[in-house]
DNA sequence: GCCAACGTTGGC
DNA sequence: GCCAACGTTGGC
């Protein structure tokens, strides 16, 4: 069977919810999203899809996979009923953090989305950049 | 802490 | 409908 999945990575403040987090809670509704472009990416978004973990502000690093396992609904915590949510679980934590510096350094990332706009907090990552990063954590599932 | 980028708001 | 002011995000 061909794998039809797309990628995709979101950012979170480790303050506020870390990785490790969802690693705790094995699944959380990513939710909060108020930016339109994220919002689109959201609804793009399909059962099954891989999604990179990025710490922002504090790291720095993409430390882990996440996977979608529920599609676009309404946000919960939006009362106006503008923005949607998905719900993620936690796939496996990378080997090793590749941190936004690795990225920026490297000619195959250049065009990534999160690059180019660095307040986007959900972007599609095209499937090379997907291998790379995962080439770079030393993750053998890329 | 500062600043750049970008989105939203509100006066006109 | 324009655009200046303001707020937020996120890297440095």
């Amino acid at each position: 069977m061909t794998s039809t999945a797309s990628f995709w990575l979101v950012k979170s403040e480790p303050n506020t919810y870390a990785f490790a987090d969802l690693q705790r809670d094995g699944r959380t509704v990513w939710d909060g999203v108020r930016n339109n472009v994220a919002a689109l990416h959201l609804k793009a978004m399909k059962r099954g899809d891989q999604v990179l973990f990025y710490h922002s502000q504090i790291g720095l690093e993409v430390v882990g996979i996440a996977a979608v396992t529920r599609e676009a609904f309404l946000d919960p915590s939006d009362t106006a009923g503008r923005f949607v949510a998905v719900e993620l679980e936690t796939v496996r934590a990378l080997p090793r953090p590749v941190s936004l510096a690795e990225m920026k350094a490297a000619p195959a990332l250049a065009e990534m989305a999160m690059l180019r706009l660095s307040r986007l907090s959900v972007s599609p990552v095209r499937p090379a950049e997907w291998s790379k990063i995962l080439a770079m954590a030393g993750d053998a599932g890329g």
